[in-house]
DNA sequence: ATGTTTGATCTGTGATCACACTTGATTTGA
DNA sequence: TCAAATCAAGTGTGATCACAGATCAAACAT
């Protein structure tokens, strides 16, 4: 058989239980879900307008990730919040985050570049807006940003990895959004263009120095605040 | 209420789904599954007696760790194992199990030390026993050591993810762990036991060295069988 | 001989039901 | 009055069934 119609992209299956899945990992990364919450499948199931099935294998895969915890009680609940975690996360971030914009620096092309360079602009001509209402697109376009880099890695695995790193870190970076919606604005624009010049420079040390000192800012800021309050 | 019993350990639930998921890990770990090999939801409860119920979220669950790949066929098999794969999952795990290492080596107390030198043990013996009956137990001793290791790093959320990477790269160690079955038994066994020197002198980068030099063996082996055959 | 259609079989997906267990309030007992 | 027993509502788990899509072979048409 001949080849045909090389540009095409795969079609892509588009079951309910994908759906489910894609919605609460939206809502677990955007941080609509306070930490230790508790999550039935009904309620989920009833919310969703679909029934339970779907959403307890989504609920399977998320638990299978670490994004959701599941109590000996057989109830399943969004991870606490505590400054152990904190700290681990963090120190996981940097490790697998670095690695990736690291190696995402030497094998960057003008074409990414552009495309990142896209979504910076929309991201900053958003926050200029100061809108609260678009605090949701503001972190679709955050993680949009920071992926578009790591796809271009050339690992197939840190990737995924790292989302499985940012479903954890959702439910209390909210709050730290919020907080520096104001403060710290001019700061994460600073991070992101840093990051930027870095990477057309080709320059992965300072990418990587970039970068932590970006994803590093909003944790420090927790880290802060719980140990002023314990735990939330 | 008084406090009873505080000594007992918590039972802990024995669901079928668990006992399906665990049953999948060893198998992919130790390698029973070969590359490409396409896993059915009926079959597999057939095989283990169950319904297709807690089949169907066990493999869930493994995809979503990326231990199996669902295709846009709906069908799932054990992923295939390509040159560049076998480079991105030992670079991965230089990484993380490097780092794992290097934390465990500051936290090292004596009882734990004992408890390696326990493993250590059985596994030399078996490994002098060179019965090839015994290649099963051999795996799981050598994932015994490792994560008795792992799990001293203060992380709780490093263990997990390099288990992600072993079921990852299980479905082509046991070829591995074959050829080497004399070649390189005394070179694995040195390894080891550099990591447990290193580990009581609580020298984390001597530590992380040997690890490396551990893990990166098999890889070489393989990485080379490939580049002669083309893909397994 | 090549390409198309057809049909049987097998696959994952989702819905629904029964069951065992947890939980929390209510009732019962001393 | 307080602790223990009880009961009802709600939970995840697993089994079973119905269904749409995939697969592959045989029959057919070009």
């Amino acid at each position: 058989m001949v080849e045909i119609a090389v540009g095409l992209a795969p079609v892509g299956r588009d079951t309910v239980q994908d759906r489910v899945y894609s919605e609460l990992r939206r809502a677990l990364i955007g941080g609509l879900f306070a930490p230790g919450q508790v999550l039935t499948i009904r309620q989920l199931a009833d919310a969703l307008l679909t029934s339970t099935m779907p959403v307890r294998e989504a609920l399977g895969r998320l638990i299978a990730e670490q994004a959701l915890e599941a109590l000996p009680n057989r109830s399943i609940r969004v991870p606490l919040v505590t400054l152990d975690r904190i700290e681990d996360l963090l120190r996981t971030r940097v490790l697998l985050e670095g690695e990736a914009m690291e190696l995402a620096a030497q094998r960057m092309t003008p074409r990414l570049l552009d495309s990142i360079r896209t979504i910076m602009a929309e991201w900053e001509e958003m926050r200029l807006g100061g809108d609260p209402e678009t605090v949701d697109r503001e972190v679709t376009l955050n993680h949009a940003f920071h992926f578009e880099i790591y796809r271009a890695c050339g690992s197939t695995i840190l990737p995924p990895m790292i989302e499985s790193l940012w479903l954890q870190s959702g439910p209390f970076t909210r709050a730290a959004i919020y907080a520096f919606a104001e403060a710290g604005a001019q700061d994460a624009a600073r991070f992101h263009h840093d990051i930027l010049n870095a990477l057309a420079a080709g320059d992965g040390v300072a990418a990587r120095a970039a970068l932590v000192a970006d994803i590093s800012r909003p944790f420090a800021y927790l880290r802060e605040k719980l140990g002023k309050e314990g735990v939330a």
